[in-house]
DNA sequence: GTGTTTGCAAAGTGTTTGCAATTTA
DNA sequence: TAAATTGCAAACACTTTGCAAACAC
């Protein structure tokens, strides 16, 4: 969410998703898309949330991801059993994760080349193709 | 674990990692490791065991298989928040996971090339990289 | 015998859900 | 006012842990 486009973005995706543009899915989205790329596990962005002083649940913050999810702001990676994180990256790209802090960040498509792909067996698409990174220190 | 060699194979891992063949360990290495390339929930595996007749406890299960996982035995895979894979194949290869379904299943390491591979940060390590084509019903 | 391993049940994580109260249009 | 949304707490799925009994060497 950059300075020139205030919330028509964030109004318009919630409104293809039918989705009413409350207090606090506006202050969840602001606090997801205004500060550039941001990988962030529900958890995260609940205290953050709380730290800035916005009164939601936890639980709504759930639904929030999710919803925001299904509206395309986010976009859902797995990279640990148990936690799951939201990226506000929604282009397609890559991802570098640090496996003692548990920090992810992206990498460009253009920095990882995968070709010849798998034919996907008959009825099924290929949703998506993920490529994670996993370092570790030496 | 093929027919030629029965129990070397899982006793000779198990001892690197000063772990004692019990009934229990040889049980599961079994199941695990005798019918080729499998992917496998900690749930599955006990269900097996317990449909073997094998006495087993859920929680020794996971152990094992986190103990097995430290030998080398196995590999765990990540492709669902909240629920843990480990893989019998401990090659490098990359995975197709049937997001509708749960099925998780190989893909040739020779099938996807990936190049162009970032330089990690300093102190740090590349631990692997991980490709998972995820499909659905189209 | 001594140290390891097991099994149970309890505790822990991260996430989802049911439902009454609140808010939005 | 009608329908959507929220928050709480309870429920959930999966996983880990503490500790006494059982086992391997």
């Amino acid at each position: 969410m950059s300075a020139d486009r205030p919330y028509t973005y964030v109004l318009e995706r919630l409104n293809a998703a039918g989705l009413r543009p409350t207090r606090q899915r506006l202050a969840l989205a602001k606090l997801l898309l205004e500060a550039g790329d941001r990988h962030i596990t529900a958890e995260q962005l609940h205290s953050e949330a709380v730290a800035a002083g916005i009164k939601v649940s936890l639980a709504t913050v759930y639904n929030t991801l999710h919803q925001f999810t299904k509206a395309a702001l986010l976009r859902e990676v797995v990279v640990e059993a148990g936690r799951a994180y939201f990226d506000t990256n929604t282009s397609e790209h890559h991802h570098l994760f640090r496996e003692d802090t548990g920090e992810l960040s992206d990498i460009a498509p253009s920095a990882i080349a995968v070709s010849e792909l798998p034919v996907p067996p008959d009825g099924m698409t290929i949703d998506r193709v993920e490529v994670i990174v996993r370092i570790k220190p030496s």
